[in-house]
DNA sequence: ACACAACCGGAGTCCTGGCCTCCACTTGGA
DNA sequence: TCCAAGTGGAGGCCAGGACTCCGGTTGTGT
């Protein structure tokens, strides 16, 4: 108690604050929550004691962080359970959520990983839950969705589609709506014809690329 | 030339070749390329020097061992090609191949990362590349596959149903089957009903332990 | 049985890279 | 003006990987 807005930084610290919040935001965002606290202190042009002096530790940044990131994805599973169509509402869903996800590495790693240490998450969490049971229910009980299917198989879906899109990140950004076309005609439970793809494929050097790009992502 | 087989090595050392090999595919395969020789040697009952002197470096290793694991896929590929039905023989393919890379990580990770610095490697892979192109094309013709899809799309998904079986194998080490069972579906260019699932769906603790083990996997 | 080249183990060096502390210097603002 | 608040970044600490070296051991040809 009283520790919250004991009284306001200085304008300078203030700023400092905001910088590091903001390449932290961006660091996160394109490599992972691996990143050290050095690095982002380099990037935001201030010193590492400063980082340090102001985050104690990276979990508080982290957090600090991905709150409203959270929320949008919350946002984003209570806006399509406002959709009429029962398919639409669950596709909307999904695909704005793994668009948030493919834009933030750091948001997906805290998504499908470790709960403990991150009480403010794993709330979030629990609060979308929810509402993705009740969107995968509704499609269901329409028959717009195979009903031997699960919310974690859903998971499991996106978790993967989400390893796509990293794989061709570098080379073609938009290449995991593919994947995830292929796999929304394989949650119906019955069709005639394909839906059309969303994207054009991946060409044989676009491939390479990605392969190189991914090998040397994983250091070696 | 005249570099092979010099000279057979002393019983004791080629004994110590032998445990080395074995212990280096058991790791490579659990834990994927990302081994440090070192550990190689401790699980090994072995010195590092001993690993050093017969390896001179990691690449080697590598290539020694994975050349047969090549080979088992280019014979599933082989196989499946020789299967009549179109459709039987593109799964079959694909659920080999997957059930391979799952089984070793090391695999996914040479068959999937850079392409450089393992010439054998590479040269596997375009032993299977056409085998492939003629495992889709044949179904694609046949119509049994929807033909707006390509052998990258093929390489993503598998990449894709990889990271998933990844995410459970702690916990349940054929939820991958669920992912890959609705992405044939999707293949379909139509179908009435969803093929059967091979494996029960995940519960809720099984999926919270899938998040634990994955999140701690990546240090942090 | 003996000698010795081949082989062994693993302590030790070097290096990279993360985390975090400390303190001499700057600066905002009462 | 003055000083508490704030700053930067050198440097300590530690983990862990790659690789070397050498005193001691062992297989083997004779």
């Amino acid at each position: 108690m009283a520790t919250t807005a004991e009284r306001p930084l200085r304008r300078d610290a203030e700023r400092n604050r905001q910088r590091i919040l903001d390449t932290a935001g961006l660091l996160f965002a394109e490599r992972g929550l691996g990143v050290s606290l050095d690095e982002i202190a380099r990037h935001a042009g201030v010193g590492v004691g400063t980082v340090y002096r102001r985050f104690p530790d990276k979990e508080q940044l982290i957090d600090a962080l991905f709150e409203h990131r959270l929320a949008e994805i919350l946002a984003a599973a209570t806006d399509s359970l406002e959709m009429s169509d029962p398919w639409e509402a669950l596709v909307s869903f999904l695909e704005r959520s793994m668009e948030l996800q493919v834009k933030d590495r750091g948001l997906k790693e805290l998504l499908l990983g470790t709960s403990t240490a991150h009480a403010r998450i794993e709330q979030g969490r629990q609060q979308i839950q929810p509402i993705v049971v009740a969107l995968l229910g509704r499609a269901q009980t329409a028959g717009v969705v195979r009903d031997d299917i699960n919310v974690p198989d859903l998971m499991l879906l996106q978790h993967a589609i989400g390893e796509a899109a990293e794989y061709t990140r570098e080379v073609a950004p938009e290449a995991w709506r593919r994947v995830m076309s292929i796999a929304l005609d394989g949650l119906r439970p019955d069709r005639r014809r394909p839906s059309p793809m969303p994207v054009p494929p991946l060409d044989e050097e676009q491939v390479v690329c990605s392969m190189r790009e991914w090998g040397l992502r994983r250091r070696r």
